[in-house]
DNA sequence: CGGTTTCACATACCTCGGGTATGTGAAATG
DNA sequence: CATTTCACATACCCGAGGTATGTGAAACCG
């Protein structure tokens, strides 16, 4: 249990980010009671208190730190590939089967709205994938793949296609959901091209 | 104050679901506390859980019947024009506009599927709007506007776009942001065409 | 029409959980 | 080695949801 006073320190701070994480994606918000993440580190709410200054402290370094995984994980999915058409279509499809993940499902896209303010949820939203997905369809438009137009009604459009679609087939024991919920995106996506 | 007990027991419950839809709307659900409501139409807290159960049983009435109106203001104006292509326009539209009003906005998009759980806000949208714009695509895939092709998925797109879309709208100060989303909208759509 | 029952609430109380104020002991500092 | 810092632990407060119980007026019944 022992080490310098820094190290003492971000291990708490970890070990309290790690079972906040498990228990926000496992019972949501408002059910999570932070005594009890506290207790089950072998710890006490005036640790979490001193680390995050409160319960949606602790939520949003969650969310955060959720946010730039899948953010990661799409990002790089959509690098495997050269054609910029592709890599918007391999970010989408990253972006589906990332909703496998409760952690996802449910921290960022069914409390993190609500908890945090749908403004806040969207200021880091936009920093952790938003804009990937903008700058992807600003270089189709560049590349003439297709048509010019405004990119952020789109962009959110789309972003909302997603997130929805990665909640239903979180719910959905059809196995060819997935596939089926792929071709209907590349149908519309393809509706746009020049 | 008088009339029947009938009367009576019906006019606070109105007073109850009306007051709690406009606190519900404008604070959110988890900062309206159920004893204000009660007060503010000159009643308790006792009033409340007789009627309702609990603060989730109003909440749950309360967004029953936003989504009743809104499926219907949705119906309507899809129901002026004739041409089922049309018809899927003109009801999109009127979704993206129902936005504007910040019951449609922060009770239906925002608390309610956090609040009820998504399950049970899924299977209650699905009666008041999903079921209608599944309809519509089926239609269009009858006639042949559209390719055949399992509608859930497409429908759930969709429904999630428009969503985020009418979400974005409200925050926008843009004045042309509705008509940029509409054009955007109408591309991905017109995708779908065989 | 008087007594009885029903019922739509009002009142009092409980409990749990977020937040805060304060204490404490070990590491860092000089 | 004395002092300060700081990462927590402990004790306490209070607001809000829920519950148990009381009550008075309307409905019902003979």
């Amino acid at each position: 249990m022992a080490g310098t006073r820094i190290e003492q320190r971000e291990a708490t701070r970890r070990a309290l980010l790690e079972e906040g994480r498990r228990r926000f994606a496992a019972d949501g918000y408002h059910e999570v009671v932070l005594a009890d993440v506290a207790q089950a580190i072998g710890s006490t709410k005036g640790a979490a208190y001193h680390h995050f200054g409160s319960k949606l402290g602790l939520f949003r370094a969650v969310v955060a730190e959720v946010q730039a995984e899948l953010g990661e994980r799409v990002a790089r999915e959509a690098d495997r590939v050269e054609d910029p058409w592709e890599q918007l279509r391999a970010g989408c499809r990253a972006f589906l089967a990332a909703g496998a993940d409760p952690a996802v499902r449910r921290i960022l896209l069914v409390d993190a709205p609500t908890v945090l303010g749908w403004d806040e949820w969207r200021s880091m939203d936009e920093d952790a994938s938003a804009r990937h997905l903008a700058e992807a369809l600003e270089g189709l438009i560049a590349t003439g793949t297709i048509a010019p137009q405004p990119v952020e009604p789109l962009a959110r459009l789309l972003s909302g296609a997603m997130n929805e679609a990665a909640l239903w087939l979180a719910r959905s024991k059809d196995p060819d959901a997935l596939a089926a919920t792929e071709r209907a995106l590349d149908r519309l996506l393809d509706g746009l091209r020049a």
